[in-house]
RNA sequence: GGAGGAGUUCCCGAGUGGCCAAAGGGGGCAGACUGUAAAUCUGUUGGCAGUGCCUUCGGUGGUUCGAAUCCACCUUCCUCCA
């Protein structure tokens, strides 16, 4: 089976200019190909992950990935599919976020002799001459079937500024400005891109006469129809100091049933055949691909030593419920004693657990609060500091897990 | 530039002088049931204390014993006209 075919078989291709010649170039090794990425936040996530694996997958089948850098871009921001305006961020922002992404690519794309570019369109986006880009460019854009788009659906009911309607404009350039100085024949990304990256094949067409092509990658979503990756905290970040390498761990574990085995396909690197194996399991079976997605895709993005830990944490805290080497933890100084002892409360606060007393007051009065395993059944109960000295295992839920220690 | 409409808690959205820490829904959190899933049911969802106080309805002033609610100015957004 060659990379198209597996592509289309994990089911990543979501929609295609020319399927016929993407196939043979991409089969053959001959595309150069381009994905941007705008830098809207200090660490990537997993939808950047998808377009990263791609790459790596397209890499390995010889072709030449560019990596390709928003800096430019990113000074309007991408309304694609949006409700309301970006927050427009300052240069330094952009810049500062750029870098923590440039070292995050370094782990999954080989840029080493030859084999992938990077390259920040900042570079030629922030000279352009407004009144010359107007006629070079502006001429071959369409206001009427900009505004057609369907990603700019909820933008017209809304508002849609002069301002970000050029993003579009600014995306076609960039293709335009790869395919004639690198030789990028070829862009993928997110398939709210779609519009956004035929305007650019568009242009290419127009003011060079030859074909380039455009292919997108499905959007990962849940079985209710939700973009997964989001939580009700936010994004979840491939850096480890944004979201920990368990708690990452956990995302993957916890997801839906029906879920699983689409994740497992569009996200590892296992084979297909043992995929397909998978694809027979049911019921509390279903477990087990939930153990192995989160093992490897923590193992992906944190390195497999990480992933065993990881793991270990999950099955000391859900199975056995002894080992609690790997779980967060937090020292409370001793100055917050009260006569030898803190309030469970208070410690709860204190260790992050609960974001005010009363929210952690709510929680013990619930029953949902455990402390070295046994259930707290007074908010009056205290912690004393011999307690705290060999370690206090806090328990919220079922799932949140906390120590607190004093040194 | 002109005419109208809107801004409420994490989100949507009710509330047009006191009964308002503010209906309802969503989401979140906790409990039950389970498989660390889903669905369902129950409780809870500003803060600090414990039956009272403090802060909150775009912002700033004002009217009033009392303002999310009335008035003035400012601000942001939407619709229509140019």
């Amino acid at each position: 089976m060659k990379i198209y075919e597996e592509l289309q078989a994990r089911g990543l291709i979501a929609q295609v200019t020319d399927e016929k010649e993407i196939r043979e170039l991409v089969n053959n090794g001959k595309a150069t190909f381009y994905i941007g990425f705008d830098p809207t936040a200090d660490s990537l996530h997993v939808g950047h992950f998808m377009a990263l694996c791609l790459m790596k997958r397209l890499q390995m089948a010889g072709n030449k990935p560019v990596v390709l850098l928003g800096g430019g871009t990113g000074m309007i921001g991408d309304p694609s599919g949006r409700t309301d305006m970006r927050t427009m961020m300052t240069p330094e922002i952009i810049q500062h976020n750029i870098e923590c992404f440039k070292k995050q690519m370094a782990r999954f794309i080989d840029f080493g002799e030859d084999k992938a570019i990077m390259v920040n369109n900042a570079d030629w986006l922030l000279e352009l001459n407004y009144i010359e880009m107007l006629r070079e460019v502006g001429v071959h854009f369409s206001v009427n079937n900009m505004l057609r788009a369907e990603c700019y659906k909820q933008r017209l009911e809304k508002g849609l500024s002069f301002f970000e309607l050029n993003y579009m404009i600014m995306q076609s350039y960039d293709f335009y400005y790869l395919f004639k100085n690198y030789g990028c024949n070829m862009q993928f990304g997110g398939d709210d891109q779609w519009s956004n990256m035929l305007g650019g094949t568009e242009l290419i067409r127009r003011k060079l006469g030859k074909d380039a092509y455009a292919m997108t990658i499905t959007l990962l979503l849940n079985s209710e129809g939700n973009k997964m990756g989001k939580t009700a905290k936010g994004a979840v970040w491939l850096d480890a100091d944004k979201t920990s390498p368990f708690e990452f761990y956990q995302y993957w574990r916890n997801v839906n049933d029906a879920d699983v085995l689409k994740c497992i396909r569009m996200l590892t690197f296992l084979p297909l055949e043992q995929i397909n194996e998978m694809d027979k399991w049911e019921g509390s079976q279903l477990n087990d691909a939930k153990e192995i997605l989160a093992f490897e895709l923590t193992k992906l993005i944190h390195g497999e030593e990480e992933a065993k830990n990881a793991q270990n944490a999950s099955h000391a805290l859900f199975v056995s419920g002894t080992d609690d080497s790997n779980m967060p933890s937090t020292e409370i100084k001793e100055e917050l004693l009260v006569d030898g002892v803190i309030n469970v409360l208070d410690l709860m606060v204190e260790c992050g657990i609960t974001k005010s007393k009363s929210e952690a007051r709510r929680v013990v009065q619930q029953g949902g609060v455990l402390i070295d395993d046994v259930k707290v059944d007074s908010i009056d109960q205290n912690i004393t500091k011999e307690q705290l000295k060999t370690g206090v295992k806090i328990r919220k839920g079922k799932k949140t897990y906390h120590k607190a220690f004093i040194n």
